[in-house]
DNA sequence: AATGAATGAGTCTTCATTCAT
DNA sequence: TATGAATGAAGACTCATTCAT
């Protein structure tokens, strides 16, 4: 097995602990006992701990961000339920593969510090765009009103983190840890459910009356 | 104004700054300070740190699992759909009056500490029993698999507690934060709405031809 | 049983406790709670943690060289070895029955500290002055020099308060604890012996030749 | 003069603080002010207090003890009685010019805490094996019973350590401090002494007839 | 006589980081 | 590129004691 640099070790380590025992909770040492490289060289290569933490924050938004703007893109050449479809089994799947980093940001994402609302405002605004242009497109027939359309927002992210914040819960109430190949499978079903029956159907049953 | 007790300023000042900075993040220190007394009272009344992590789990989620349990009592005498919105209808409402407590509850517990899951487990085993009974009982017919119930599960779960979570998010998308009043009536009508279209109707569409 | 005073219980529990883990590393909580009382007290009845160890040592001396003046007084009645012998039994009895304060002054009395030695300087004066007395009254015909007598002083000494510093070693080595009756009689005979062999008959041998 | 390394002026510092104010009474910052380092070093070089405590007396009892096998080894090559006499002139030898760390172990050896006893515990097994097999060898012609032979390690022990843990006692006395060059000269002398009367001179009295 | 609340100073340890190498 | 030594600040917690009751 290749030996993994000083830097990845690191980010691994760093993932996984900031996951176990939160940012705060995690010592540089820690993590650097588990990357079995030397503390020094967190200051070093991420310009200390809080540099650590951005680099995870950033890795993972650009990545999700793409996945929503990809599929922005294609609704010029697919339908729009068919964009926002892949685009949420997209990002299951790239949470389910990365679930450490999704657990551990979705939650730090919490916390009301300035450090993290510096980094991610920016990206939740975009986020909010492309969701609502993914939804509106679907709801071309003005079925629905703003504040429902608000909801649904609310309702399709927070389908799309919980799994990964309570990798637990969901494991007990389903046998299936969000980690696990077979449950991208399975959530996306209910969710492709989903949105045939709260956006897509209620919208062509009422509004394509012949 | 009453001047608090000891006691109850340090609980204040603790939910506050658990909040604000996550439970690692908060110092007792800071805790005392923003409470006006003696750090030292903290290990005095409530034996450490992690003592005070517990008294606002425990107070939280015993105030939570008893708005379920009043309405899974409640099922000898009402139609279940109508406790199960009762039931949602208290927690929001006891959620937004303790807005802080129960984000950072909601956060921490996804943290996988040891300590975390001794409290916390014996309470969400009753809360997964309490919501499946109140969901089994609208869905008598049996018109949705177990799987389905499942999923439910989870998506009631995951709308009561993610605007408290994510309560910047929401303000962003809905213009109204999760501590104010006209936040339960708004978001409550979602709520009812998404019941009565996931379990009641289409329960009684299949089920009572004539 | 009759309950004890508030103030035995505390002084019972202080010796047990500043024997365990040493004057320092006994806490006045530890005390209060293995007393069963409330730690202000241990402020109230002896003014403080530092009026507990003077009261503690004051009650061991006081006893421990009253044993030696009562045996020098009966020098006049007796012949100076047996007094002496008597004092060294009346103090291993002492110090059996209090096996844990004795061990615990001992020991303690080795700190050089400022606080300890005001208390024992004047004692440890008056204790050489009686052992000497009773020493060179077995020595009326000279024989030996002040060396040797100072030397047999600090032996004497040392035996009487080795066996209860080293509990511990002693148990291993003879399978007997200082704090049984058995011990003193044990030990005893030997100390006996060494009077004999080391004061007295060396004496006689040499001093009385017709 | 030569800068001492870190490691070293801490554990000359804690030496003589321990032996001033004990053990629990001298606290890491103390150490660290007067071995002018910060007092993290501490931590970082011995582990912690109790680090610091074991160090110290690891490096007590292996010289201690290095000098009774050097002279069970001799036993091959000389007379018994030298041995022991050597073994005791070296062990003099050592605590005078360590006169504060032996003060220091002995007196903290008779603290009955579970620390103390896991470190000393072996160490003192062997120490009873290797006086046990030097005094045998000189009462060979069994002139001594069991009960005698382990009063007499128990005397022996008792004085070597005494002078050291009653050092002020001493002084006082015989106007000689245990750290002074002449100090061991002189209670040498009174050792050899008591060997050749309590051991070799009884030995050969009673059991080479003619 | 006895107590519970409260305190400020002090406990040991760990923190993230720097720096010479 | 990488490290071991070293640090000042901060961490949680315990201390002996006081005081109103």
């Amino acid at each position: 097995m290749a030996k993994m640099s000083t830097k990845d070790s690191i980010i691994d380590a760093a993932i996984s602990l900031f996951n176990i025992k939160g940012y705060s909770g995690t010592s540089v040492r820690d993590i650097a006992k588990k990357a079995r490289v030397n503390p020094a060289n967190i200051s070093y290569y991420f310009d200390g701990k809080q540099g650590l933490l951005e680099k995870c924050f950033i890795h993972f938004f650009e990545a999700y961000l793409a996945f929503f703007e990809e599929e922005v893109q294609s609704l010029k050449f697919d339908r729009p339920e068919n964009c926002l479809k892949r685009a949420i089994y997209k990002i299951l799947y790239f949470q389910s593969t990365n679930h450490l980093l999704a657990r551990f940001v979705w939650r730090e994402v919490s916390i009301d510090s300035q450090i993290v609302r510096e980094i991610t405002s920016s990206y939740f605004m975009k986020e909010r765009y492309l969701i609502k242009k993914l939804i509106e497109e679907i709801n071309a027939g003005k079925v629905f009103s703003n504040s429902d359309i608000h909801f649904l927002i609310i309702q399709l992210r927070s389908l799309l983190t919980m799994p990964f914040l309570n990798g637990q819960y969901l494991r007990e109430v389903w046998n299936v840890s969000p980690h696990e190949r077979y449950f991208v499978e399975k959530y996306y079903q209910h969710l492709d459910r989903w949105i045939e029956e709260s956006l897509v159907s209620r919208n062509s049953r009422l509004n394509i009356p012949v």
